[in-house]
DNA sequence: TTGAAAGCGCTAACAT
DNA sequence: ATGTTAGCGCTTTCAA
């Protein structure tokens, strides 16, 4: 537990040399032991940790940064919200980077921010960091008028293509299309005509992509791909949305593109009287804590977040300490749908149902739909 | 739109000398325009800014450190989750120190960590920040059998009194038991003889404080305190919790320390055929952005993490920029509860319900009961 | 209003 | 295995 000791707001905080001349040894011998570098004998490395211990030394990053142009810093370019994808994300992420020895610099970007991206990035590289990871990215770039940031660090992008240029990009969980996928033809395997879908807003890449997803596996089927409906993530979006989609007697299933949009949508369904899963089957996005707990509980497609975190970050920081080297290929986490009850085959399989609750009310009326889980939730 | 053009691969960054040269002034006048120091002329000024804007130049914050200090960064302690508290208020605080200007340093807590609280504030102090937030911090201190850790840089910590020793101290958001007191009187005003309590974790001081709100309420008003229930703020928990919770015909009302414990909870009342608030009531606290959207949509008490980020960085800035002053004064914002449809009178004000279900179905079955807002979720 | 000189505390390169 | 010598790029004196 080697600590600081504080001092009082008396003496300068001491250094390499004041440890150096306590200890009997020159300077650079004492950056040879705190950068854990071979040639130091055991006896004069002891000497030196007792010395800065009795000091209460600890070395100034600031003169390592200066003196080795390096900060061994990540920056991280994130949106400034609480939802639940980025949150998780931006954790995942700090804790890689802590395990890789880095410091991790934050910088936020919201939704209709002028400077948006290019300039959360251009102000981590005036901080100096040594690479950066832009989560979850929203495309603004085109409203700057600008051309394309150019960005002389290396760069992970996590959740989608990348929105800048550099000399290594690397991108990491850009498999929601996939995701959106098996979702998709979970609900058709059921038995559902097609199926609906209440996208995130289409400036993301993640919505995008799970829009892209949907589409093509509706088209691959050879189903109808209905109207999409928009919303913002929010759950208050989703009941918006979900008061125009229980109006329509057509829609038996809908796919939202995340979990808080689908609870919103569960809920106005609940008010129109259409039941859920008997009358409208509903899988949602991210596998939130609360998606197994909510009524009925969400089928989802669970996203890997610390996986996706860690993978993409050993690949940064391979290529930020191997400049030269070829950067690690990626490799994508399998998907795998967790399937609750708010999913079921659509209420009448032959004569589809026309205006709201024709022939329902026949199945138990209780939240919690027959399924392999028989309704029970599913901690995960 | 100054931007960094990336130099290629080749020629080094260019430096304040280059500039000054190009400028034809000194480099110390670079400085002073990058520095907006008074006593420059505008002409210079103007000549300075072209020259930069030319070269590309970006100023060293290495550099800057060394000379000067200081490191412009504040470092926040927070704990590795993706919870919506501290996720919001690690938001909130991003926001914020951006806008004062500091960069941002993150560090993750994980519960069980050995290093704790302490390790993340060490290596934040080896980071040399100018500051550090502490957010929502647990004790684990005691299982470190060293001192309390001295700190030599002002501290905010929030959402609790703070876990170390340094020269500025400052506290903001650790108002949780008067909410708690505003959730637990809103349940007794509906007539219910007494409140039930799912705890947060108790090494957590916001679930203390909540805790403590929540008792010191009952006694206040004469009424007996129940047992606590003590969850892990999951709604897993929760839902563990309300299985206790349900068996017991006596509860009739229930104040759950979040939101998340609160959805958990009124899944398992309705399993067990308890309905709420028919017959049981439910409050939660934070207000997540689903609250207004679960069935039936929660009760909550709301908090004000942007508010709280706001004024406590604030004043934390002030702290790192006038050591020598007197540090600005707390303000706690106020309490306001957001009443739905999970909080109702009890079922029979006169005979206390023994076993469950006595004298129910009566009625309406919709989850969505009379109030205020007449079961209409209230988007926030 | 501007400039010159002297470090800040460390690491890099080259001895030894 | 250890020491010496130069800077890293800026801000801080102090002069002018």
């Amino acid at each position: 537990m080697t600590r600081g000791t504080g001092r009082g707001g008396a003496s300068p905080a001491p250094r390499s040399v004041d440890v150096a001349r306590l200890a009997g040894v020159s300077q650079k011998t004492v950056s040879r032991v705190f950068n854990d570098e071979q040639y130091v004998s055991a006896d004069v490395r002891r000497r030196v940790l007792e010395a800065a211990e009795e000091l209460g030394y600890r070395r100034n990053n600031a003169a390592r940064a200066l003196a080795s142009g390096r900060t061994r810093s990540i920056g991280v370019v994130t949106l400034g919200t609480a939802l639940y994808g980025p949150a998780s994300l931006l954790m995942g992420v700090e804790r890689v980077v802590r395990d890789t020895g880095y410091a991790l610099r934050v910088v936020n970007t919201m939704e209709g921010d002028p400077a948006g991206i290019a300039g959360a990035v251009d102000s981590l590289l005036d901080q100096g960091v040594d690479g950066i990871v832009v989560s979850e990215p929203i495309d603004e770039l085109a409203a700057g008028g600008d051309t394309a940031l150019r960005v002389d660090v290396p760069v992970l992008v996590l959740g989608a293509p990348s929105p800048v240029v550099a000399p290594t990009v690397l991108t990491a969980g850009d498999g929601a299309d996939l995701m959106a996928r098996a979702a998709t033809e979970h609900l058709l395997d059921l038995g559902h005509a097609t199926v609906h879908h209440l996208a995130g807003p289409q400036a993301w890449y993640a919505a995008r992509d799970r829009l892209d997803g949907w589409r093509t596996t509706l088209t691959a089927h050879g189903r109808t791909v209905p109207p999409v409906v928009e919303g913002d993530w929010s759950a208050a979006s989703g009941h918006a949305a979900g008061r125009e989609l229980a109006a329509d007697g057509d829609v038996t299933a809908v796919f939202a593109a995340n979990d808080d949009m689908a609870i919103g949508l569960m809920r106005a369904l609940a008010e129109a009287g259409r039941r859920v899963p008997h009358d409208v089957s509903v899988v949602g996005f991210d596998d939130v804590p609360v998606a197994a707990y909510v009524t009925p509980p969400l089928t989802t497609v669970p996203q890997r977040f610390d996986a996706v975190a860690q993978e993409g970050l050993k690949r940064l920081v391979h290529a930020i300490e191997n400049p030269d080297a070829i950067p690690l290929p990626a490799s994508d986490p399998p998907v795998d749908l967790v399937v609750r009850a708010s999913t079921a085959p659509p209420p009448n399989r032959t004569a589809p149902v026309r205006g709201r609750a024709a022939a329902s009310r026949s199945r138990s009326a209780a939240p919690t739909a027959p399924h392999a889980n028989g309704g029970r939730p599913t901690p995960n």
